[in-house]
DNA sequence: TTAGATATCTCCAGAGACTATAGGTTTGGA
DNA sequence: TCCAAACCTATAGTCTCTGGAGATATCTAA
């Protein structure tokens, strides 16, 4: 049996993000000690490796309730599961598609400015001020 | 003088931003209507403008502040404005490079996997569970 | 002028995913 | 047996809004 603790060290979870998992769903509520501390057992390590993992992915965590529901059943055909992470495959390229363009955005702001002349002149505070100096819309 | 809902229309900023932007100091307390409703001119205009065009840059409300700040000392250099828009594309640089790794993981995950199969067989789900599975550390 | 519709006011709560603090209790090792 | 470390609960804070309740103001049409 483990303590918080332990779990905690072995899935490089925080104590008190463990917690927090147990109280949105993700982990069962663990046993108790007899001073009501909590005692976990490997299941839940796996449990809680498995729901880190899916994090480190950038799953949110109704995504990782359902991806455990649907664990629980398993002789049932996985389209669901394969639904979710195409689904979050999707946002993170929109993303970075979004990110991709405030970049160059940025890129040609910064790129007009030395840092060496007076703020009413700088390029960086004029692109910010007037709209119509930018290359595309956003 | 504009309402608060005028200054929101040609803005494209909510109602309840605006106040919020104000609570948080980006925006000056506006002048008030006998019966206590703000009240703005075309200087607000162009101050929320600034704003949301730094905001949809992804600039967060302190660096805002900061450049704001720095606006109002246009004979001063301009080197703390480049400094700002420079980390700011730094980050966001970042961003894609940590997203662009998700996004191979995921895809690779989800190649894998074509929704037709028994959960208990599904490589997203093994991969979760599994992080021996995966290509990269992350 | 007055009624009614719309807009505004303040204050408060909620979103998401934690993180931190305070004040008290349990555990494990010397 | 004692003490430090780990644990417990409950609560509040992070960030950038967004939405609601209940009250007041403003505007338009009759």
């Amino acid at each position: 049996m483990l303590s918080i603790g332990d779990l905690s060290k072995r899935t490089g979870v925080k104590v008190p993000t463990i917690r927090y998992y147990e109280q949105m769903g993700l982990l069962a509520a663990a046993e108790r000690s007899e001073g009501n501390q909590r005692r976990y057992e490997r299941q839940d390590l796996e449990r809680l490796a498995f729901i880190r993992h899916a994090r480190d992915l950038g799953l949110d965590i109704s995504a990782i309730r359902e991806l455990i529901a649907l664990s629980q059943h398993p002789h049932q055909p996985c389209g669901n599961a394969d639904r979710i992470a195409a689904d979050h495959l999707k946002s993170v390229r929109d993303k970075i598609e979004k990110l991709k363009k405030l970049e160059q955005e940025l890129a040609r702001i910064v790129s007009h400015c030395d840092g060496d002349h007076a703020i009413e002149d700088c390029y960086v505070i004029r692109s910010l001020s007037d709209h119509g100096l930018c290359d595309s819309e956003h």
